[in-house]
DNA sequence: ACCCATCCATACAGTTGTGTATGGATGGAC
DNA sequence: GTCCATCCATACACAACTGTATGGATGGGT
């Protein structure tokens, strides 16, 4: 009883992910997507309600992907905390997962459903942030502010466009983690 | 020879960094606009060639006030550099500049030509802070770093929806604040 | 061989926006 | 009182997208 689906649901999902890390959740249209899929709309509207039911399944699949994923990839390739925050950044914020991060963190400054949603996400990273910090600083107040940085530094970086002089972007994110994991 | 303009060119464009900030690139639509100031479209191809010039005299609107008159202001009710820092920040991200500045950050991932003006603006911006941190800070490398770090803390802040446990954000902004001021 | 759940194409109605063209309306300058 | 630059309303042609309705097509299960 199950014909082998040739653009299931999952398929309207990634391409839906594209798009939004593309253009943002306005970048987001049923239209172009069936385009680019080779389709047109007419199977679309028999997985989905209409449109914001994607973009709900869509942030879904990003909640899913960049909390649990990531603490577990983390926790099990092992390390010091200092590794360990800097293996959670290179994960939290990939290839794939940062363009996406970043169109929901717009999205979420518009849109209070999407912003409880954020809340959570960042919740739960946070904590994990706190956690390692305290493995090597005694003082929960400069955990706090550590990790505040830390987060701060990982996303506002994409949203930053200063040059360095003779340093590059790469050094400079350098002496900047240094000076946090001291 | 100047009759006193029913609704003139800035009119347009206060309205278009409302739309701008509220919702984004997107967002700025001259239909609504219009329907918004009580007017129709009329009026507006009378002044600008079509959306993208509005779109493009919004951003020359936004880079002479986020750049210029931040900087003078700071400067003109003086105090030590540590002072300077914190006003600099809370001016650049005041209750009216903040949502354009981000809005303008977010198109700028997408959009070329936004990417270069922001450039132009955060460097001008990142210059102005390495001139402060210096003041009290003799290492370069250690002032690119705070630079760095408090230019990601003031724009990322605002991308971040986590809670802090007992402490406020305020509290935690201002413990981060202490942290790259020492 | 047939059935049926699954998926797709097509056509339609409706919405919202863009840009152009054209004929006013308004009100200070003279 | 007239003139003229300035601004506005209206109408039109067009484009892109949404959501619905309907009639297939496809292909594994039996």
């Amino acid at each position: 009883m199950a014909p082998p689906t040739r653009t299931p649901r999952g398929t309207w999902i990634e391409a839906g992910l594209r798009a939004l890390a593309a253009g943002g959740p306005d970048a987001v249209r049923v239209e172009p997507l069936a385009t680019a899929l080779g389709v047109t709309r007419g199977g679309f509207y028999w997985h989905f309600k209409d449109r914001q039911a994607l973009l709900d399944e869509l942030l879904d699949a990003w909640e899913r992907m960049s909390t649990d994923e990531v603490i577990e990839r983390v926790e099990n390739e092992g390390g010091n905390p200092r590794d360990k925050v800097r293996k959670a950044g290179a994960l939290t914020f990939s290839e794939t997962l940062l363009p996406i991060d970043l169109a929901v963190r717009d999205w979420a400054r518009r849109d209070p459903a999407v912003a409880e949603r954020l809340r959570r996400v960042d919740n739960r990273r946070m904590d994990y942030a706190r956690q390692l910090f305290s493995a090597f600083c005694p003082d929960p107040n400069d955990v706090e502010a550590r990790s505040m940085l830390a987060f701060s530094l990982a996303v506002g970086r994409h949203f930053l466009a200063a040059d360095h002089g003779t340093l590059t972007r790469a050094q400079v994110l350098d002496l900047a983690v240094r000076r946090l994991l001291t």
